[in-house]
DNA sequence: TGACAATAGGCGCATATCCTCGTACATAAG
DNA sequence: CTTATGTACGAGGATATGCGCCTATTGTCA
């Protein structure tokens, strides 16, 4: 009788949805990951941009930001409490006054190796619960879906 | 010649950690769904809870913070714009004065309705391009992380 | 019944996340 | 050289996330 008879009203299961279950993971494993980073001072998002630096050499905010997944604005306020801690230091480009440049200070190296320390505990604990070879294939399947190109909603994308 | 000589200066790599995979995924994937939702005004955390709420019917904080994988606390910041904009209501529980019920509104029913159009949208376009069967066997390693207890940090989960 | 542990939430603090709009600089077209 | 376009960031606004500390209430046990 109603006007809705289209797609009727279904209702959407948390198990069922691919965003739920990668959200709640994350929040999960960095809650996890977290705890062993604490004691050295670090987050794990702020782990990961050290030691991103600490492979990559000196990046600027757009380069780094791409690599890590992470929208440019969202870095750029991430690497606020890292400068201000002295753990990164922040210098513009001289080819490009538009551009800053990302480069770990002494004390940041110092603190990524004290945070790989503890990142291999948690890692180790981690793989040691839930399997190092499923670990493996779940790392494989998540680097696929950051690979993935969902075409957002523009449909097509031509430009 | 130094004194570290112990455990090296391993760094980790990026695409071996657990958590910076999922938590580079959930950025990724919370982005695609979320461009689906913004025109229905919900974030994907936002339809998340409503979806939930519908489900389950009326829940304490605790109770749905539990089911999301979610801080107690943030959940209870999670609600105050559902809340202002009369998608829930919160209301104490009479057998128990210091919990609260969650329960939706009216408004808030409808828009649950509407966002699970969107959210159907983005779930098709998603494994459309990644699989649905292989975006089946993500959430199931996905649901087994959330369900694996790494025993933090005390190491032994003595009480 | 009175002390005490346990439970349900709140609040402040700090970061994480992304969007929109605006600014400075760079590059190509004319 | 001037203008149009593109690029690198920043600022503001809003939500998301979790920890530690605090209050109110409930349940338990001597």
């Amino acid at each position: 009788m109603s006007t809705d008879k289209t797609s009727a009203d279904y209702l959407p299961k948390a198990e069922d949805c691919n965003c739920f279950a990668v959200r709640s993971a994350a929040r999960h494993v960095s809650q996890f990951y977290d705890q062993f980073l604490m004691p050295i001072g670090l987050r794990t998002t702020q782990f990961s941009i050290l030691a991103k630096l600490k492979r990559r050499g000196p990046l600027t905010i757009n380069a780094l930001a791409e690599e890590m997944v992470m929208d440019r604005t969202t870095l750029g306020r991430n690497i606020l409490p890292l400068e201000r801690d002295g753990l990164i230091e922040v210098k513009p480009v001289a080819t490009d006054r538009r551009a800053k440049e990302l480069r770990l200070t002494h004390a940041g190296e110092k603190r990524v190796q004290a945070g790989s320390k503890a990142w291999a505990q948690a890692q180790t604990q981690f793989e040691a619960t839930f399997g190092t070879k499923r670990a493996a294939e779940l790392r494989t399947m998540l680097r696929a879906v950051v690979g993935s190109e969902f075409t957002p909603k523009g449909q097509s994308v031509n430009l």
